[in-house]
DNA sequence: GATGAATGAGGCTTCATTCAT
DNA sequence: GATGAATGAAGCCTCATTCAT
């Protein structure tokens, strides 16, 4: 689960297609695709057509039916594209860090970054994934719960290294991640008043303090040299 | 766009109606938004027809424009409906309460409660606000932040009073507001490993473990009487 | 099955509506079939589109959807309405006659001048029942066979008074329905050299020269008063 | 299917082809219409698109328009050789018979069989003509009174040598032609009654006993050596 | 000669909104 | 005040046809 198999920005397992050569079928569906996370991010999904879709991606709106099946299924590729990049940068960004509280502070920091870049689309994911049926929404809480893991392994390593006090893992880890998506989803507010940076510096702040054994707090300041 | 002749928790000043008679209108745009809540929650905005929402809440396709300027229209006060219950319960529940933790603790059980009780309403604000013009997404940002001043102010008095070291009020604020929020978004997940009590509990624990000072801890245990 | 007890031109038990009017409802099914039933055969089912039914009907698009499931649904009509009229008339027409025989002939050329005033239609039958879905074309193909027990009966009385000889009664009534059908579907080519009660008169002259009796040829003079 | 390299039997004159090997072209066209008339009779000629006639002839989509003017053509060629198909087999089945009765009832007989053999090709000729522009059309109905001539010169040989009554020959050719045609036009019917042998022979009796004359009923017996 | 990706016009259908009753 | 039949503007999607390779 950690490194990625397959090259990235590999989306979904090929939903039957027209065409037949890979290579062009790969391309198209991420030209597509980046076009709709656009636009739907911006707009929304109902208020956006095919059509605008095509026109942003610089295809005839007939051409998309030979990459997707339906409209329903470019929105399912492309918050799945969202979510793929969490799960490809996340575990970039820890290369090379072996302490269990770096990783955990690099694995948050990252996390909210990603979301700070693509903060829209992120957004969408919320947004949208109602509006696709029962079984297309199943892959994606999938793909969510694969990239919550990324979170709840490095917690778990620091409960394990005593680092941290023992606690629920998983409730902790979803308190991590809404606090990652919280960014996106109430960015109107807190931008007035946080940097990305400084919002992830707040959060650290707070959790690590309802997080931390005894032990904990005194590893911290090695893990802060620049800092405090 | 409001006007509010009196009382702020009033559901939307007929933004221009048909009808004469004020009580009427009242009882019409309650009976027509809380039908459209349900739906819009359950099926979301744009897959529920107006047809739906006359048939569900019993009167005629027509009606509706002499109660609402159109189907956005419906949508704003459905949302606002939602956001409306947390102002007047939260309130509610805090009646007779004086210590500032028994306060705080109340405060954000109650919150998690209301969600709690209304889920599905609660996701559709998030799911649906950006359907809306910009100018009537206003207004429901507004009355969201009138609810997280509730939460505010307990915590505020917290901190005033010693129990909880000093912390960014608003930056803890919106973790608290995401943490009941999150009952709701990530229901499909959360439900499956705890009872809406359980979480309470669990998120107390953590948040206060991340905001009590030493004060703070000393006067816990006068708090939960019944525990531990 | 000889009298109709239900009203002339009643069409299909009535497919789910949105109108609650049932007067309403058939009259405007009626008004559409009508539209349609012309247009799809003169131009064929699929080079009519359903913009042109509504104009021809005098309704908007939108309205046949109200009281059609689909586009199909107007051609199931369509031909049912057609077949229902053979079934109308034809026992119509027979009302105050007693002798088989005179019954025989009146039957078979009402048949005819009843294929002849829908000459289009009964070709649109031909053409486009494969165009519906199995379980509609079942509908067309009952309401078929009843018209089919019309002739059959006549015959089948004509073999139990003798003045038929024994023969396949079902067998010889596909021969002779099939004999008002191609007056329609071989017209370009019989009009040219019959007119349609020409053509009548020497189906009848064939059809009787294969299966009168001894008897039924004695019988045949009585029959043909005017004539021979 | 067919193989005469030339005389007029021959696939629709090339309408103007890009290809030049004639060769090729005849075989092309011959592969792409078998494809189609499987295609059409199965489903219909508007519910079968261009791609599935390519799938099936094992070409690709674009090739079909180096050898077809557009999907219309295809049909044309089609209906054509389906109607072709009777004109080369029925005097085919009657080299080296001589005595006219003998002639007229195995020309009727390969009739139906060809149309049995050909059951749904047949029925598409009904059924899509009309879908055809006036001028092609019209090369149907020619190539359809060819195959009729074949049957009226049978009858014509009865009549002149006395087997038949004086009877209108262009009247029963038109008859007899429907009644082979009606195995398939109605064969969800009648084959849940008649084998097609079956459906022969009582065709032949009854349409004999409506032709003959005294002197046919007297040659009749040698006609039927095996039976009766 | 053959391919098949790409185009884009046009069809069916839905649904917010109006208005005569 | 209330109804619900009617409208018509879009939207999604299909598919015949073309054209660069």
């Amino acid at each position: 689960m950690r490194a990625d198999e397959k090259p990235e920005g590999d989306l979904q397992p090929p939903i039957k297609t027209r065409v037949a050569d890979a290579a062009l079928v790969r391309r198209r569906r991420q030209q597509i695709a980046s076009a709709a996370v656009e636009l739907f991010s911006d707009r929304g999904y109902y208020r956006t057509t095919v059509q605008d879709v095509a026109d942003k991606a610089g295809v005839s709106a007939g051409l998309i039916y030979q990459y997707f099946q339906d409209k329903d299924d470019i929105l399912l590729v492309a918050i799945l594209e969202v979510i793929e990049s969490y799960r490809t940068e996340i575990p970039a960004s820890m290369v090379g860090l072996s302490d269990p509280l770096v990783r955990f502070r690099e694995a948050v920091a990252t996390y909210c970054r990603v979301v700070d870049a693509r903060r829209e689309a992120t957004v969408l994911a919320y947004r949208s994934t109602k509006s696709l049926p029962a079984e297309r929404r199943r892959l994606i809480m999938e793909a969510e719960t694969e990239t919550n893991n990324l979170i709840a392994e490095c917690i778990q390593a620091c409960v394990d290294s005593g680092l941290f006090r023992q606690l629920d893992v998983e409730f902790v880890t979803y308190q991590l991640v809404m606090f990652a998506h919280s960014w996106a989803l109430k960015h109107w507010r807190l931008s007035r008043k946080y940097t990305i940076e400084q919002y992830i510096e707040q959060g650290l702040s707070l959790y690590m303090a309802a997080c931390l054994s005894q032990a904990g707090w005194r590893h911290l300041p090695s893990v802060l040299p620049g800092r405090q």
